[in-house]
DNA sequence: AATACATTTAACAATTAAGTTAAACGTTAA
DNA sequence: TTAACGTTTAACTTAATTGTTAAATGTATT
């Protein structure tokens, strides 16, 4: 199910724009939620379906929780479509 | 709408599978449904899908529509999921 | 223990997506 | 020009997704 759930997670803009805030650093899902204009349970709501993608990881400090991205699931992604746009190693060219 | 439509497109397993089946070369819209066990009618919705996303192009000869892949527009997303990945040069680095 | 704060979960409404069958369209052949 | 073939479009059903508000959970503070 990797490939499936990644794609799938990535294929929403706000799971995207909330991956390309955490490239720069963690942050809480309050601070996250600030810079949208959609309510917290929303964010809440994407925020498990990439951290189900294990495109992100929480970690409880006090009330807040913090997420950061991990990168390490794009690796099959990168993989599939590198084989899909050229890589014809195990097609038979003529 | 480029990295929106395609990752969309990319989202769906039997979209996937379709690409999979012309990286090996092109196929006639019954060829490709052939390979399913969901109805023709369905598969042309996929291929409308993947068509607009211009994952693919399509060429009528006589009764047949051929089907090819057309892979340019994976660029834009793997530039964004390399950026993702690690590429940190428009991020200040500490 | 009561209150406040940060976040998630539940219940619901609206929209989108994927599947079905049947009808329509475009091309070829009789 | 009628019939047959390949494919798409239309109408419909069902399931999934995204958003809302309200209630619940977990932690810190008083």
């Amino acid at each position: 199910m990797g490939l499936q759930k990644t794609l799938k997670a990535l294929a929403d803009p706000v799971r995207r724009e909330i991956l390309d805030m955490l490239r720069i650093g963690r942050m809480s899902a309050g601070d996250i939620t600030e810079k949208f204009s959609i309510t917290g349970a929303v964010i809440s709501r994407h925020l498990s379906v990439l951290k189900d993608a294990d495109l992100i990881r929480d970690k409880r400090e006090g009330k807040f929780i913090f997420y950061e991205i991990n990168v390490s699931v794009l690796e099959e992604t990168m993989l599939w479509l590198t084989k899909l746009k050229g890589d014809k190693s195990d097609v038979q060219e003529q």
